[in-house]
DNA sequence: GCAAGTCTGTTGGAATAACAACAGGAGATG
DNA sequence: CATCTCCTGTTGTTATTCCAACAGACTTGC
């Protein structure tokens, strides 16, 4: 097996590359190729293995059992998902994953690679890892108002980007689906703060003009 | 060490009592009581130690920047919290751990925890349920509609109950932070679908009277 | 360069939730 | 049993959001 991006994924850290073949002998795995707006686990299923996006991304969808929708994340190259499902085994999935662009997936049996303490542990820090992006989600959307909502949002944005002008990861209707507001009432309120000097925003581009409001 | 009710939590589960007392040895723990309303955890503080709650339980407490806080869940007796910022060690606490009654809790150091592959496995686990548990609050608070969300929530609890009729393990005021709603407002959408014929309620105890609406 | 499709910002009216204040009832405490 | 505190339901007003529709800007593909 010749050398591929993937295998530098969080979840190999630590180990070599030689270690990682002979642990990937033993271990049961799949790939497969999709194209954009192509499903890629269905919600409702059991699924056994967590995916691992070799190239691309996927996009991470909450659906009700009225047939609504939202966005709860996107999942870039070398990333995984479905681990929380997979390492549970049986748990019908409440979301659903689908490809944002042709993407590339690795899916890997989870019990299996339980079994493997450097893995193991990988994983835990993985879920551990996603345990706070779910918590840091919850946040934006835990205040009642848009503008609130819009405020934890960039606050978080510009501290992890480390500026105050940066690029955020969603256009104006997954932003909306992701704060769970509505995306006219989003692009209204971002141009009333920007009316009122709080920040300066052109599609995905934005500047904290004023962080303490 | 004598027998005590919380090491039949999950965390050591398949661990026999001789093998969890030589695991202690060589792990880093301690033990404190806490009176009702007392903080366990203070949002900001760099945990290196999860909790196991031995006795009693606490709440988990979002809390933004503003001042503003929200309930995001209860931890009962042999389930643990702060595991996630304790694994990765660094990240300062979003949230904050207060005591909902006299309660006890056992610290353990993460890392040490870690490099036992059964408790790493046993850990592992207990993040993906966790993880799950996030989703399904978000499930929750998703909807608009104050209406939506309660239904959403009183639906998940029945099917987890298996039952039309059971009890919530929250207040009302309570239960609106965790749906993310206001208390007066949840009040009197639940006495409206009562009065619609929709569901019975009476405090905590909950019946349905038409799930599907 | 053109056309089709997508993304974004804007508006006004309708629906909804927040907020504040209050009163009745339940449960705890002595 | 009396009292106090906490919990719950109700109401009316205010503020905010949703929704639908549209027009301009940008992107993409031919």
């Amino acid at each position: 097996m010749r050398w591929e991006s993937w295998m530098e994924s969080p979840l190999f850290a630590g180990i070599g590359r030689e270690e990682l073949e002979a642990l990937l002998e033993g271990l049961p795995w799949a790939r497969r190729r999709y194209a954009r707006g192509e499903t890629v686990c269905e919600a409702g299923e059991a699924v056994k293995a967590l995916g691992v996006v070799a190239a691309g991304s996927v996009h991470i969808e909450s659906c009700d059992a009225w047939g609504g929708r939202s966005l709860l994340g996107a999942v870039s190259a070398g990333e995984i998902f479905a681990e929380a499902y997979a390492c549970l085994g049986s748990e019908p999935l409440l979301v659903r994953v689908v490809a944002a662009e042709a993407a590339e997936v690795i899916f890997l049996d989870a019990q299996a690679l339980l079994r493997q303490p450097r893995l193991a542990c990988n994983l835990a820090l993985l879920l551990a890892r996603k345990n706070l992006q779910l918590s840091r989600r919850m946040r934006c959307t835990a205040p009642r108002t848009i503008r609130r909502r819009l405020m934890v949002y960039l606050s978080e944005q510009a501290a992890q980007h480390g500026s105050r002008s940066f690029t955020v990861p969603f256009n104006r209707q997954e932003l909306a689906d992701y704060l769970e507001v509505d995306r006219s009432a989003l692009s209204a309120e971002i141009g009333k703060m920007c009316r009122e000097g709080l920040l300066h925003a052109q599609r995905r581009a934005f500047t904290l003009e004023n962080p303490q409001g």
